[in-house]
DNA sequence: GTATGTGCAAACGGTTTGCAGAAAT
DNA sequence: ATTTCTGCAAACCGTTTGCACATAC
């Protein structure tokens, strides 16, 4: 559980719900909560799960499943896909125009972000010479992270 | 079944089964021979099984993802993972360097490719900017492509 | 009051695994 | 002869679903 809380954030999310015509219930509301305060985080829906049920001991693991499949479906959240079989979901922040992509650790499978619209001039060469229309783009980097690499050379030296 | 069946490309990766210490079953012969015959196509472990069962009707799935596995541990496939829950696989093309990406139509869901080594640069400045030590990655393009974006196109002009 | 949401447990689908027999070296 | 591989069926694990009950509106 990391990041600040924003009263903001919680009150858009729970708005659009109800403009879109859906109930607003406790669960949801925890659901909700959960996920803002972990912004950067990057949750699996067990994991999401484990989190909520420390407020709301009761709610059932579908839930959870059907509420992040909800809110992604509503923008609210966003699914990222890495090679380990289970889905993870963060919250999509406003300020940002989809113009954020990943930094995965093969060592410690931590996720980092980072920003810019780099893709976008490729795009349009894409778009040209692919008559393909662009709607949505994935880039990740594999690789180490800072601290995996210096834990790496304190081995290393350790071993001189 | 398409593209052009390179004996040169089967002759390399049995070398390379044999040199790696594993053995040349005749399933694993069919099944690479049947990958190499549908360069292009990037399969799920189910059509490629389903196409080897043609040449080989007795050849467990179980077989199949254990070489389809082996085969990507040594870098002869590639795994693609698209938001549909199977993984698929490709032939990893010799000429190129890890610099093909996919365009990925999410009406029809047909995956085609392109080359460039667009990222290089990119690459280079989120290793400095993050101290991040990139090993590999991985972008692709959601849309429409141009098949289907010409139907749609007719279906308009019906409907006028 | 009614439509929607919830919890539970069972089903699902892709993938992995344990095992006994088969085959490559 | 020995190690590796195969086919089968069962297990696995993340996710989805059917259902009867509960609840937000």
């Amino acid at each position: 559980m990391q990041g600040k809380l924003s009263g903001e954030d919680i009150k858009r999310v729970t708005e659009l719900l109800r403009k879109s015509g859906y109930k607003l219930t406790p669960q949801r509301q925890a659901i909700v909560d959960t996920i803002i305060s972990s912004v950067g985080n990057h949750l699996t829906v067990e994991e999401l799960y484990a989190l909520v049920r420390l407020k709301k001991p009761e709610i059932g693991l579908a839930t959870v499943y059907r509420t992040v499949i909800l809110m992604n479906e509503l923008g609210l959240v966003s699914r990222l896909d890495l090679k380990d079989g289970s889905a993870r979901y963060e919250m999509t922040r406003i300020e940002e125009n989809h113009t954020h992509h990943h930094l995965i650790c093969t060592r410690c499978s931590r996720v980092s972000e980072f920003m810019g619209d780099l893709l976008e001039p490729i795009e349009h060469v894409i778009e040209e010479k692919y008559n393909f229309i662009i709607k949505d783009h994935s880039l990740k980097f594999y690789g180490i992270c800072e601290e995996c690499a210096k834990e790496e050379k304190l081995k290393e030296e350790k071993l001189v």
